[in-house]
DNA sequence: CTTCATTTATGACTACAGTCAGTTTATAGG
DNA sequence: CCTATAAACTGACTGTAGTCATAAATGAAG
């Protein structure tokens, strides 16, 4: 490890080696956030979020409390960064496993199956972080959400493009626009679900039923 | 007023009166949650809601600190309080006011509209609020907000049952999941209103074409 | 190796929402 | 009127998120 360290005084800005460009302070900081966020999520997962003090966290990252909001502004920001991940992946993998043969309709409930069944996971977890992704503090910047909703929206476009052209969906509305619809939708039955006010079988009827008037098909 | 207290010890359950049933204990309840709900109210207008402390609250309501946590949960449930009478009227106002002659999109925007106009007075309060209506941290009990969906899916529902008897709606779906529809759309496009990521003027562009979608008709 | 400047770390500290043991005030019965 | 019981009130107290002045670590330059 030294020798790296004395190399990279040797050749300032070696291009060959793949990335020596970062110093100590900064493998530290990254390796500090890593582990930061390793023991949030443990104790988020384990304990609950408002079980969970940052003091705690801290410890568990062992370092000091006021090292953390050095890395995160807020403990809802951190269970944001926790779990915006998960759910990104959650929601590429429901896309990757559509059934491309299947009605709009299914491949739309099989889409949100996948994410609601993440949710289902940890129901009281779900809930705040659904509350924290869509309400961020600070405004103008939700850590790293954006992404996820581009994901959705995009995938949902994408597939209301393609029953479109093998007409197999009758509304001419931009893509775009429907698959914002569609997620709305979504939003709001999931909602129901997180706060309790359905269950799994009854956000599955209703969402269908939701879903079906959007893209003007029988349910 | 003396008076009247006597007079109802000598009848103890006079029918003809109005009500005197309620003694001075529960008059004192009632003036001191005015009291608290005026207070909350002026200063969350004035300062904003993070601003104010429960304290103030208290000192304006003249009242104990602990005293005030008997008549609201949180601070947040306090501004439910405050708001949802409002959120409610507004609601009313709007479908009251209704173009009864004009095509359904146009009847929904007008409804939309008045609710939007109601949140541009003030855009973090309503952040505020709308986060706390949807996520109450009792799950639940959200304080009075079901009558507030209730005015709206009702209203919303009784547009498209006239709408669709004038042979002006196309959607064969149950009225109230139409309603719920329609809903969800406003909803998400407050949001982004409220989070800063579209204007006045594009949400209501927005808003109009996700509508258009739902009741399938041209935007 | 020795400064020196800059970035990062720290825990004592602050501010505030919400609680609770102890007190006051209203009502009912005599 | 007086007394007993229950309801309502209170502010000192607690727990915790987040801040800030100070200290340590790092890297650059001589």
């Amino acid at each position: 490890m030294a020798g790296q360290r004395k190399a990279q005084s040797v050749v300032s800005d070696a291009p060959g080696v793949a990335a020596p460009r970062v110093g100590r302070r900064e493998r530290n900081k990254q390796e500090k956030l890593a582990r930061i966020v390793g023991a949030a999520r443990q104790l988020f997962s384990d304990q609950g979020f408002a079980e969970t003090t940052t003091q705690q966290i801290a410890e568990a990252a062992d370092i000091g409390t006021g090292t953390l909001f050095l890395y995160v502004r807020s403990k809802e920001d951190l269970l944001v960064m926790v779990f915006s991940d998960e759910m990104l992946e959650t929601a590429r993998a429901a896309f990757a496993s559509i059934d491309a043969a299947a009605p709009l309709l299914d491949q739309l409930m099989q889409v949100f199956s996948s994410m609601l069944a993440y949710h289902e996971q940890d129901l009281d977890l779900a809930r705040i972080l659904l509350k924290e992704v869509m309400f961020p503090h600070v405004i103008g910047r939700g850590a790293g959400i954006t992404e996820l909703l581009d994901v959705i929206f995009a995938g949902l476009a994408d597939l209301v493009v393609k029953a479109r052209s093998a007409g197999k969906c009758h509304q001419e509305a931009p893509p775009l626009m429907i698959a914002e619809n569609l997620f709305a939708n979504y939003y709001l039955d999931l909602l129901g679900r997180l706060g309790g006010r359905t269950t799994a079988v009854q956000f599955h009827s209703r969402l269908r039923q939701h879903l079906a008037i959007t893209i003007n098909v029988p349910a």
